[in-house]
Parts: structure tokens; sequence; C-alpha cells
DNA sequence: TGGTTTGATGTCACCTGGTGCCGTCAACGG
DNA sequence: CCGTTGACGGCACCAGGTGACATCAAACCA
């Protein structure tokens, strides 16, 4: 028999997302989280980096999912056709633990120090972008560009798909593709200003 | 004469940026801070929410005055010409505090929190102009990914002129503000998958 | 078989960020 | 002349986070 219960850092998470949801983020101490997860304030900190980083451990796989879209999209497409694929490849994920993702994004919604760190990741997440387009031989600030612009559908997208019910965030996405490039297709002259 | 010194809150601020130049973030502590502006502890947190806030806070003057230029567009500019205009007024701000700007975001740069920070402040500005963009009659999501992406230009043309030298901030955002245009006119169908 | 090493955890002491509460005292206002 | 206000100091306290050392099952090895 083994000297501890498995998956300690799987019961840290569990027991922070329960507790966060029933006290909320700042009424919740480490040591409560240590204590239901059967373990202890310093064994908590050696899982995760602090107190936020327990909600967001999932992004790492976002992330390689996200890359791995982009590179493999046809060396035909766009910047942008490819970063919409990565789009899709990570709505496919996140749809598949819907359920999860929903109670994670009620609890980040109601506190702004887990925003903060959700901007974070979202920021690690465009540098990856970034990474996996200029592999495809995009150069900056295209590539920058692309990247944060793409970041900012799935943002959007994601919180339409959080708060409403019936439309698949995929089909969300596309469309903030769609308008995203009617708003910018015929605006935005880079030759001066607009009055 | 006065009891104090004037202005506790600009020395609290100056001492900061000296500090945090010199030792680094992490190696410096609140008290450090105080000390050196002649103050304690108790007062730096009367006057910032925490020891990250000291080097955020002109951020409110630069959202002010970029809500106030997407505003006073004219009524025929597309959404994004006039977040364009915004993106100009706030340049021309930022290039007036050269210096200083630069030497914060060196700061920043060396460390994760502020640019946790960093990003929070950058997300309360697309809020912003959300708004103002709303008040112009734009509608969501156009409203939000217009934001979104012009916040994204700002970043990407601010970290080009951070780090080069001799080309103007304003230009640098017209230069992304036409290649964003280029990047998602012909790119990014929203009909489906690239491959 | 028996000894050794490894790795995940516990325990404890400690620092610092951040807050609540109360005291102090110049300035201000009637 | 007196009460109030506002900016600051002082103090105690909690919680996040870390370093150092102890523990002990399991795995490895002679």
């Amino acid at each position: 028999m083994s000297r501890w219960e498995p998956n300690a850092r799987g019961r840290l998470e569990q027991a922070a997302l329960e507790l966060y949801a029933e006290r909320g983020f700042d009424d919740t101490t480490v040591a409560d989280i240590a204590e239901r997860a059967g373990l202890t304030k310093r064994t908590f900190f050696r899982h995760f980096t602090d107190k936020r980083e327990v909600l967001f451990s999932g992004q790492t796989l976002l992330a390689e999912a996200y890359a791995a879209a982009v590179a493999a999209a046809p060396a035909s497409a766009t910047p942008m056709d490819a970063v919409a694929d990565g789009l899709r490849a990570v709505a496919a994920i996140v749809e598949d633990r819907g359920e999860l993702a929903r109670r994670r994004q009620a609890i980040v919604a109601a506190n702004r120090e887990l925003q903060e760190r959700e901007l974070l990741k979202r920021a690690a997440l465009a540098g990856v972008i970034v990474d996996a387009l200029r592999a495809r031989g995009v150069a900056d600030p295209v590539a920058s560009l692309t990247a944060e612009t793409a970041v900012a559908v799935f943002k959007i997208a994601y919180a339409q798909w959080s708060t409403t019910e019936n439309t698949a965030l995929t089909t969300l996405i596309d469309q903030a593709l769609g308008q995203l490039s009617a708003a910018t297709a015929n605006g935005a002259s880079a030759s001066g200003p607009a009055g």
C-alpha cells in the first residue's frame, strides 16, 4: 500500500475548484484547500507556484494544441487562416470539457486577481502562436499582429459562449472572424487621422 | 508650515521607480520605498492598493485621452478609424513622457508580476474603448473586436518603439494598422477550416 | 535478502504584502 | 476659542510564499 493517496495534484485542483466556488477566492486560504485535499500548505506550493495557478494548469494543453494546429495548416494558407485553424482546434477541446470550463469561468469572472492571471495565460498563448507563425515563415510584426488578433477573437467568442447557451464555440469563432475581417478591411487607413 | 512634506504620492512613485530600477522589483520591499520617500509602509498602502500599482497610476490618464479622441472622431469615421484616432492621441502623450515611459517599460519587462498588471491595465483600456465605441452606436461584438484589436496594435507598436530608436510611435502605429488591414482583408474566411 | 537511494510529503521558522484599528496633530471652519 | 477633518504614524495581525530539514514507503541494487 502506498504511503499517500495518489494524484495529490488532482485532489488539490479539485479542492480548490470546490472551495473557490463555495466561499469565493478571497475567503479561501491555501491551508483550507490543502486540508480538504488531505495535504499541507507546503505541498500545495510544491505543485503550484501560487494560489491562482491551481486554476490554470490546463492552459499548457491548449497552447500545445494550438501550436500543433497552426503548424499543420497547409502552406497555402494565409497567416490568419492558419491561426483560425488553431482557434477551432482549441475550441473543440474547450467544448469537450464544457462543464468544467464554465465552472472555472464563473470563478475567474468573480475575481480580479484571477482575471489578471487569465490575461497572462492569454498573453502566453499569443506568444506560442507567434512562434508557430514564425516557424511558417511569417515575419514580424505581421506574426505578432495576427497572433494578438486571434487571441482577441478567442476571448470574445469565449465570453459569448460562456454566458449564452446553445451556440457552439466554433460557430461563434467563425462569426467573430468574419466580423473582424469586415471591420478592418475598409476602415483603418494607415495614411492619417480620420478627422 | 505644513506638518508633512508635500506630494507624498509623487515621492512614493519616484522612490519606487528608483528602487525598482536599482535593485529590481522583487528585492525591493514596500518599507524600503516608504523609507526613501520619508514615509511609512502604512501610508504607501493608503496611496496605492498594492506594490505593483505604484507604477501604473498614469494609465487612467491615457484611458481618458483615448476615450475623448474616439468620441471626437467624425460621425463618418468607421469604428476602426475612430479607434485609430484614439491610438494616435495616446501615442502623442506617451511620446511626451518618453524617457519616463522607457524607464518604466524596462522595469516592467524585467518582472512577471508587473507584466501581469500591465495586461490588466491594457484590458481596462480595451473596456474604455468598447464603451466609447458603443456611445458612437457601434454594436457588439464589433465594438469589442475593434477595441481588442486596437489594443493589440498599440501593444505591438509600443514594443517596437521601446526597443528601437528614432522612429516615432505614431508612425509605428500607422504601419501596424496598415499591416493588420492587409493580414485580415484577404485571409480568415469565416466559412471553415483552411485545410 | 538486506542495504541504499530516491522522491513525495510533513514540520517549522521566517519574511513580506496587505489590512484594521487607534493615536496624533496641523489646518480649517464657525 | 473650540470642534472637526484629513493625512500620517504605530502596532498587531493574517495569509501568501519560501528555505531547510526530517520522515518513510518504494524502488533499485549488490
